[in-house]
DNA sequence: TTTATATATCAAGATATATTGATATATTGT
DNA sequence: ACAATATATCAATATATCTTGATATATAAA
C-alpha cells in the first residue's frame, strides 16, 4: 500500500508527468539537461527527479559529474501501462536542450 | 491532463483506495453502509465518494433516501488495471456493516 | 405537518506537498 | 590547490488537500 501510493503520489503532479514523459521520448539525459529544457531551477528538477526514482519509474547512472536519468528497465506491468497512459495524453513538453558545458 | 490528474488524484489517498476496493469487493453499498462499515463521519465519506465519482470509478444511484454508489461500468482499460492493483494491495477493509435504519 | 434518517456541502483548522534560494559535496580542468 | 560545473539537500514559504463540525436539502414515516 505505501509503495503503491508512494507510485501514485509520484506522477500526481504536472511537472513529474512532464519530465517522466520527457525521459520515455528522449530517452538518457542528465539533470542539466531538464534544467534547461524545462527552465526550471535545478533544485527543482533534482527533487522531482528523486521522486520518479524512488517510485520505481527512473534509474539514474552517474558518470563523471553527471547523473544520467532513464526509464528502469524492465518496468513492471502496472508502471508500465501508467506510462502508455501518460503518452497518450495531450501534453505539451520542450525539445531537449542538450547544453551542458563540457561533452 | 486535467482528468489524468483528477484520476491520480482521486486514487492518491489512502481512505479512498480502501473505499474503492470496499465497493469492488463488496458491490453496490449506500453511503451509511461505508460510513458505519469504516466508523468515519458521514460528510468525511461523502467527500471522497465524490472524488471517486469525479474521477471516473463510480456511480451513484439514488433510490429513495439512500444515495447506492457501484463501480462505474464499462470501465476503461487504464481505470482497470488500476482496481486491478489495488485489488492486488495487501488492504486491510472493514467487513460490510448494513446498519441502514430502514430497510 | 412534524420528526427522523440519509446525503451533500461549506468554512475553519490541520496536514501534506511544491517551490525557491542557500548551501554542501563531488568531479574535472587549469 | 583553485575555480567552474553538476547535483543533492535543507529550511522557509507558498499552495493544495484532508478532516471535522455545522448546516442545508431531500425523502419517508408517524
Amino acid at each position: 500500500m505505501d509503495i503503491f501510493l508512494k507510485t501514485i503520489g509520484s506522477i500526481n503532479d504536472e511537472t513529474r508527468l512532464k519530465i517522466l514523459h520527457f525521459i520515455d521520448v528522449n530517452g538518457e539525459v542528465c539533470v542539466c539537461d531538464i534544467e534547461k529544457s524545462f527552465e526550471m531551477i535545478q533544485s527543482r528538477i533534482s527533487r522531482h527527479l528523486k521522486i520518479l526514482k524512488d517510485a520505481g519509474f527512473l534509474k539514474v547512472d552517474r558518470r563523471g559529474r553527471w547523473a544520467y536519468y532513464s526509464i528502469r528497465k524492465p518496468l513492471d506491468q502496472f508502471r508500465q501501462s501508467i506510462l502508455k497512459e501518460i503518452s497518450c495524453l495531450d501534453m505539451n513538453i520542450p525539445l531537449l536542450n542538450k547544453s551542458c558545458k563540457v561533452g
